[in-house]
DNA sequence: TTTGGTGCAAAAAGTTTGCATCCTT
DNA sequence: AAGGATGCAAACTTTTTGCACCAAA
């Protein structure tokens, strides 16, 4: 997503823009990877002399329950990311060593076999990690 | 796995079985689903008067190094379980309601399609969300 | 007896909340 | 002007660390 759009959808959702808003939202739309919390606010404190961490939570969970971020849950913590363009159903390679995202389309759920008929499968999560092209060096 | 497997398994690797241990063992072992650390340092506490929350955590992160639990990222925090005794290479549908897993054998690697060959894919990561039999009430 | 395990206390890290003030709308 | 957004301080939760004492092997 480009930062227009994501300042655009959260004006539509009621949100004021503000400067610091207007920041994150280019934060993310150049970011290929998943942002830290911490590294959020080290980033927009370059800019924003008293920022404060409450400020950049309140604002990752406002923009992620609004549907611009995406969460992601690590080994290592929760990171965020701006919501991917691609619009259909589908997954993500990860990148291990620059965590850069990238979609693809298959799903396991058209060609899973085996799955009992006792279990109501509601949702699924399916993620394959390894080294992107750049990272492969 | 059965509490006197996981005990074993960790004698073997030259930890001492403190009673505390083997209490941690019979707790896994009848667990069916996922365990956070509160939850563990409440259930032990029940039993150990004086017990600290860091010894939990110490023994789940050691448990959890030697191979004996799995640690598995929610979104609401990190749980563990005692070691799938299914060794062969699986996954698992997990229940949302009790957070009971149930291991199965298929794996979407068989069976990609479309990825990119730029990518050198490591490791991968599938569950499966719903209500297993017993929750489906 | 020796080394690892435990409890205690404290610190560190991550996240949330209340409130007065500021600024977008 | 009004209500949402921010900074500040503080609380809270989760996890880690140092140290003295205790216990398994």
């Amino acid at each position: 997503m480009k930062a227009e759009e994501i300042i655009q959808a959260m004006a539509e959702q009621g949100m004021r823009i503000t400067d610091q808003r207007r920041t994150l939202a280019e934060l993310f739309a150049k970011s290929e990877g998943y942002v830290t919390p911490k590294a959020v606010y080290e980033i927009m404190g370059k800019t924003y002399g008293g920022l404060s961490f409450d400020t950049v939570y309140r604002n990752l969970r406002i923009m992620h329950d609004m549907g611009v971020l995406e969460q992601f849950v690590f080994e290592d913590g929760i990171k965020f990311r701006a919501r991917c363009s691609e619009m259909d159903h589908h997954h993500h390679l990860i990148c291990l060593q620059c965590e850069k995202t990238i979609p693809f389309v298959f799903c396991p759920m058209d060609e899973v076999k085996g799955l009992p008929d006792d279990f109501k499968a509601v949702k699924h999560k399916f993620e394959i990690y390894g080294y992107c092209k750049d990272c492969q060096k």
